[in-house]
RNA sequence: GGCGCGUUGGUCAAUCGGCUAAGACGCCUCCCUUUCACGGAGGAAUGACGGGUUCGACUCCCGUACGUGCUACCA
């Protein structure tokens, strides 16, 4: 009998959502969907004093997003209900007095200041180890240490306590990972983890444990900064009678800094100039806006396909995937042992990619924000044509207004850039003589104009490519951009004229 | 420092013992285009190091080096 896949993805509302935690939720989200599983959000808001207004809903947001939505949330609610861990409080305590019961856990009344001493006398050279464990606990104050009178006493008389996994000693730990394979830790290198802070919040280690049993998870994605707890939640499950219903785990690798060394962070997107959360980001505390994939033109789907891809492949050399194909071809053995530098040039190729195959109908929608916020407002059918003439050179969504700014204001073109050390009378004398041709052109089509343009280069002792790079500067303001002819007709014939008059006056 | 995990061009990466080591991004050259881009054709650039195992190793094993993560009453 094999249970139905349930995944889950648990961030804290601490912030801004990372590009790695969106890729969390993706590789989540694709083996839930291949296996006919469930995805639940749960958010692990136990940590009261980072919790940050609006975060939650700004996760719930990006997720929308990306097209990624839970089947079960805080939100949209389900079975295993509430989604948010600080309003399961009670439960977590529950299970951790079962623990002290079970003599897998105690109970420890230490302050800071005491901590804090212990660490510091351990600390006498280089390589003495400072954890809260089976060596170190024998000297603290904690409910093995003290008497049941002397800790009854404590308690009653309000003492803050936290409640500590108790790891036993001389054991090989081992646990399989999805992606890894085995993993072995001597238990007495791992320390006596704090599982129910003195606020009667459970950790995070504890909290995992507690809700993935309850919420019935079978497979559980996470980064593999976690890879080091992972004994302590192995003993949470067995000590907890659960083993048999243990998640099977998969540590995702990390995704590094493209340059230097280290975790991609949020301030290496501001450093380097790229966002690393998946939309802008605006932090209440600090009143201070982190940017966005999203608001920085990035279409969705191009979003979680780079990052589908980063840390995974299909091995076919296949790079470009929808949503169903990603979800048939997402297989967690093909998932990369090594973290990832992140490249942004990449990501944008990514985005280029979907800008070109994505129908010009569609894009109308897409980039008409950009033109609204520059004041114009044009019909779906001039957009069209603008989009059919410049998406091949646009990467991100803004660099439609970029490319084609000049089709709906007039360029504020220098007339030294045209009549620079190359101009002359004759150019001069041509563009007059055209403009009366032109005022009288029927036929405003590219290839007519262009026609117009070259039957009247010879009388002037001209080339065509003597005029195309005056022409495109006076209608476009620059040396770039689709055929001028096209632009000019585009425009229009008064547009067009009037561009070409405020240069050669 | 300890422990865990990792290591194929600058970056992402294929390869599951036969390699003259794919492909993509980026870079360079040329063609197309009297602009820019797209497109096309080329090019430079790779197995960290040392030992094994094997007829044969990028692939397996062991060391070393390097990188990275953890080492909180944060997740």
């Amino acid at each position: 009998m094999s249970k139905k896949v349930r995944v889950r993805f648990a961030p804290s509302p601490t912030g801004g959502l990372h590009l790695g935690g969106v890729r969390t939720v993706l590789y989540n989200y694709l083996f839930a969907r291949a296996n006919g599983g469930d995805f639940v959000l749960r958010i692990e808001d136990t940590d009261q004093t980072r919790f940050v207004p609006g975060a939650e809903e700004y996760i719930m947001d990006c997720l929308k997003w990306c097209g990624l939505n839970p089947d079960e949330s805080p939100v949209v609610g389900g079975p295993y209900a509430p989604y948010r861990q600080s309003e399961r409080k009670a439960m977590y305590r529950e299970y951790a007095m079962q623990l002290v019961g079970q003599g897998n856990a105690y109970l420890a009344f230490d302050t800071t200041e005491e901590l804090e001493e212990m660490r510091r006398e351990l600390k006498v050279d280089e390589h003495s180890s400072v954890q809260y464990d089976h060596r170190t606990r024998k000297r603290m104050r904690n409910s093995l240490t003290l008497s049941a009178d002397e800790v009854n006493d404590l308690v009653n008389a309000g003492t803050p306590y936290v409640i500590r996994i108790k790891v036993p000693e001389n054991q090989t730990i081992v646990f399989t990972d999805m992606i890894r394979g085995n993993i072995t830790f001597d238990s007495n290198l791992v320390d006596d983890k704090v599982l129910l802070k003195a606020d009667g919040m459970p950790t995070y280690h504890l909290a995992v444990v507690v809700d993935d049993y309850l919420m019935k998870i079978t497979h559980a994605f996470r980064g593999e900064e976690w890879l080091p707890s992972a004994p302590v939640h192995l003993l949470l499950w067995e000590y907890l009678g659960w083993i048999a219903d243990m998640p099977q785990w998969a540590h995702l690798p990390l995704i590094l800094k493209p340059d230097g060394n280290g975790k991609l962070s949020k301030r290496d997107g501001d450093r380097l100039g790229f966002p690393v959360f998946a939309m802008n980001w605006h932090d209440p505390n600090k009143n201070e806006t982190t940017g966005g994939f999203r608001e920085m033109g990035f279409m969705p789907q191009a979003f979680v396909n780079m990052l589908a891809l980063l840390g995974w492949n299909d091995g076919s050399g296949q790079e470009i995937f929808s949503m169903d194909e990603l979800i048939s071809r997402f297989q967690i053995s093909r998932i990369h042992k090594g973290g990832a530098k992140f490249d942004f040039e990449k990501a944008k190729w990514f985005n280029n990619q979907y800008i070109q195959q994505t129908a010009d109908e569609t894009l109308v929608a897409l980039v008409r924000p950009y033109f609204l916020e520059k004041g114009h407002n044009p019909s779906d059918a001039m957009l069209l044509k603008v989009i059919a003439l410049i998406k091949d050179r646009c990467t991100l969504l803004p660099d439609f207004w970029a490319q084609g700014s000049f089709f709906f204001e007039a360029p504020e073109t220098d007339p030294t850039v045209v009549k620079d050390a190359k101009w002359n009378e004759n150019k001069q004398m041509f563009f007059e003589t055209w403009l009366t041709k032109l005022n009288e052109h029927a036929d405003w089509t590219d290839i007519a104009l262009e026609q117009s343009a070259t039957d009247n280069l010879a009388a002037f002792g001209l080339k065509k490519g003597d005029i195309m790079l005056p022409l495109r500067i006076m209608l476009v303001g620059g040396k770039f951009g689709p055929g001028v002819f096209h632009i000019a007709e585009l425009i229009g014939k008064e547009e067009t004229m009037n561009r070409i008059k405020k240069v050669i006056g």
